[in-house]
DNA sequence: GTGAAAGCGCTAACAT
DNA sequence: ATGTTAGCGCTTTCAC
């Protein structure tokens, strides 16, 4: 009764104005030890008594105590928060990698915050600012594409020691580590299986390629030709911006350009939605009169009608990997270099047929 | 030699320890004020005189500053950080939320902290606890229907004053504000839509009723049915969990047990799917032989053959709707209370044929 | 095994 | 208009 608890005395000095938010003085002043043995028991737990531990995790669950990681990021400078910055969530490619990043940070008790940019270039420096002034330990990016990005992504990011790992998309000539599909591979094996098929005159669907996506599968495309002992023929070649009208238009220009056309690989499955609506319109029957295959299995290629054969990108297991990279690097406190790249995996559908 | 190469690491060590990020110390030494003066211009400009300011911000430039939001948090208790959690963002509903999330909170200098939860309990009650952790000012939540996730929701969010948004799903009885679609008018002029078809015969594919969102749905079509003077029977409504498969397999359930069916309302996009693919398989001309209409507005909802007339829910504006009630209301330091449905709109596409 | 003191970068409150 | 002081909740360092 005439005992003084000291330790009150002096947690309640120093906790002042009480907050409503439980924190380590309260549970302290409860189990009647410093602060600083709190903060071990969460930290270091192997430098606490059995007995002390004990009781402390105890007060903290009763009084349904959790760490102010705010605070602890103060100290410790590093936040457990990564940011993802991707072009578009509506485009059915990327939640795939979004969900790979989400289950592997959350694994590992990073949070991840997500940024859409749109394409557009203020968008990216507005959404650099901000995660560089929330202070993220590391980034994963999906760029654009757009050639002004590198420059801000070096200013904001790189040249501030923030580790970063790119996905799909590569930027030449920065410091960083990037996880993508082998995309040479990609179209040589979808080349490589319609020619199996018995596939001589193959057009192609591409995309403008001012990146590295592109060129690779239009070398494996070619590769695969050679291979084979097939001529190469650029009027076999029409390329587009993505979009599924540009894929419809594209459709018509290798049927009438090359009216031996039996199959088409599309280099993306939004340009194969635009080959399935050329072909409805124009009675071309998909197989029958056109196989066809593309590079992609985003989630509607299997609704639409044939089901679409097309080589699956890893999507999930890029944003897993990436994610692994970066945290790995953030925990070795290291800039990551590491480049991987992932098979694409051949989903064998309705869109292609044998003429042998 | 060795001398020289020892101290030279002894001094790359403390230069990389001392290598820090400029802070506002820098600044005010730089341009000769107190770091107040460097405060008041980032937080309160008015405050300051034109030439300070102008001399601050200058040199703030020149040395790349950008304020800690870390450190603000400590002191202000907020972090403008809120956070996004979601069952599944594979499935293209949510992804458009997402963006009109993502499009008003970057607008409003907010950050997004996303998780994913997969609608498993355990990845729920780790994502509430991570953004607890985090400080984060508000919460938007898309819940997974499942009764456990009420308890804990209240437990780290609700209780702890944090304010929240629930978007699309509603939990009864929980103090927090709401965003969703009319779900009771969307079945309603589905059904409506329908029946001046011609259509009298309306199969529904329904699903598990433990949310209020389909208990509406079911509302809305029998009201439709009552105004237009049509009979109603249960037995044109089957009932299974949402899935390609089981659309399929309500189909056949639906035909069989009442051969004089019509048209169908799904009450998804998914289950709309499943319809297609029986009625493929068994030779059921969409939208011939059988109309369909359903509720969602997916994205592969428009390419798929045919395409698919649907009652579009306004997932971006819900998104986009719910950040900016958030936001309000953190900035007004009150917890949100306001319900807001907002109306479906008929995409009228090729998969409803009259019979009149 | 445990505790006291210092301080991370910032802002609120008060002082000049 | 600008400066001084005192923390926010935590961890690091050193002391016992």
């Amino acid at each position: 009764m005439f005992l003084i608890n000291f330790r009150s005395i002096i947690n309640l000095v120093k906790m002042k104005k009480k907050s409503k938010i439980t924190n380590m003085y309260d549970v302290a002043n409860k189990a009647n030890v410093s602060h600083m043995t709190v903060s071990r028991v969460f930290n270091y737990p192997k430098l606490v008594s059995k007995k002390t531990k004990e009781k402390i995790i105890k007060i903290s669950n009763d009084l349904n105590y959790k760490p102010n990681l705010i605070a602890k990021s103060m100290r410790t400078n590093k936040t457990n928060t990564i940011g993802l910055v991707l072009p578009n969530i509506i485009n059915p490619f990327f939640p795939e990698i979004v969900k790979g990043v989400d289950d592997y940070c959350r694994k590992h008790h990073y949070g991840v915050i997500i940024v859409n940019t749109e394409d557009i270039y203020k968008n990216q420096v507005i959404a650099l600012e901000m995660l560089f002034e929330r202070k993220i330990d590391g980034m994963l990016n999906i760029p654009s594409g757009r050639n002004d990005d590198k420059k801000i992504i070096n200013d904001i990011i790189i040249n501030r020691k923030i580790p970063m790992v790119l996905i799909d998309r590569y930027i030449s000539d920065i410091n960083c580590s990037y996880v993508s599909t082998n995309n040479f591979k990609a179209a040589y094996d979808a080349t490589n299986y319609l020619i199996k098929l018995g596939h001589k005159k193959i057009g192609v669907i591409s995309l403008p390629h001012k990146s590295h996506i592109i060129h690779n599968r239009l070398l494996g495309y070619k590769q695969s030709l050679k291979i084979n002992n097939l001529p190469y023929n650029k009027n076999y070649i029409k390329e587009y911006k993505e979009s599924i009208k540009n894929g419809y238009t594209a459709t018509g220009k290798i049927l009438t350009d090359n009216n031996d056309t039996t199959a088409i690989l599309a280099m993306c499955d939004f340009m194969a939605f635009g080959v399935y609506k050329y072909c409805k319109e124009n009675k071309v029957n998909i197989p029958h009169d056109l196989s066809i295959i593309s590079i992609d299995n985003v989630f509607a290629s299997a609704l639409i009608n044939p089901p679409l054969t097309t080589m699956a990108q890893q999507k999930y297991k890029m944003g897993y990997i990436a994610s692994e990279i970066l945290i790995d690097s953030i925990k070795k406190n290291t800039l990551p270099k590491k480049q991987i790249t992932l098979d694409a995996v051949l989903m064998e559908r309705e869109s292609c047929k044998s003429i042998c």
